[in-house]
DNA sequence: ATGAGTGCAAAGGCTTTGCATTAGG
DNA sequence: CCTAATGCAAAGCCTTTGCACTCAT
């Protein structure tokens, strides 16, 4: 994920929050610091443990209004905790793999060829149904090397 | 998803109970009886919508008996509710269509050229992540007619 | 009989919200 | 100044669990 080191992610996502009239406030800046350092998505208990001086309700709502600007997006497996990555926007397009025993999430790139599969995919069914289609998500799921 | 019609159905729930020493009892019959009705995985409250006899406690604890048995899918969106489904191995391998806004799930048949690429995929994450994949999940998110 | 399944009600646990305080423009 | 954001605590809500009763073997 070269682009989570990109020195534009703050313009980036503080530009995306303007488009929603929100601000790029010390909290939420925090909060797309600690994910941008992440390389798999992180559930919220993860986060106010590597970031302690954040309020959870803070967290909360951040995540919430950097989720409607686009700058975030959540995911949210077989345990019991949501998870929260920056969006593929801002970190380029990925998969991911979900281990079905912990509910872990770790990133595994999009190649060329999937992804040309899965537009092709995306364009059939939003042809057969009332769905207008935006995006897809695609998990592997399996048991990781903590749980295997 | 002709196999839901398959009057086997319930011969092959009852084998897979079995095999993990739990019966078919009635509830557990009519929870397999709602969710083969259907076209599209469902929300608790909407099982008990459709078989008001049910109580919510027996519903959950057999979906989860069902589910490890194999029967039925646990999926969560993004909305409050999870959602069941007969397992892929009933019903034939499909994927979802998901509504962002309303969380609604519709069902969308899997192609053989896109289940060629996805498992070209699964086995390069396989290895090079310290994951074993058993399956993968396919999600089209968009909008709804509904909710356009 | 005897353990599994059921149903009602209460408890759990992640997430959301109320409200007073603080910060930003 | 005045609206937005924050932080603490309390409330919400889906889901799980305790417990007594019933059913099937």
């Amino acid at each position: 994920m070269v682009a989570r080191r990109d020195p534009s992610l703050r313009e980036r996502a503080a530009a995306q929050l303007r488009a929603r009239q929100q601000r790029l406030t010390a909290g939420r800046e925090q909060l797309i610091e600690v994910l941008a350092a992440a390389d798999r998505p992180l559930t919220i208990p993860e986060i106010l443990h590597r970031r302690r001086g954040l309020a959870q309700s803070s967290v909360y709502r951040n995540l919430v209004v950097l989720e409607d600007a686009g700058v975030v997006h959540r995911i949210v497996t077989h345990d019991e905790f949501a998870r929260y990555e920056l969006a593929d926007e801002l970190t380029g397009h990925h998969h991911h793999l979900v281990c079905a025993t912990c509910g872990r999430v770790e990133d595994v790139p999009a190649t060329a060829a999937l992804e040309k599969s899965l537009d092709a995919a995306v364009a059939r069914a939003a042809r057969t149904s009332g769905f207008r289609t935006y995006h897809h998500r695609l998990d592997l799921v399996g048991v990781c090397s903590r749980c295997a």
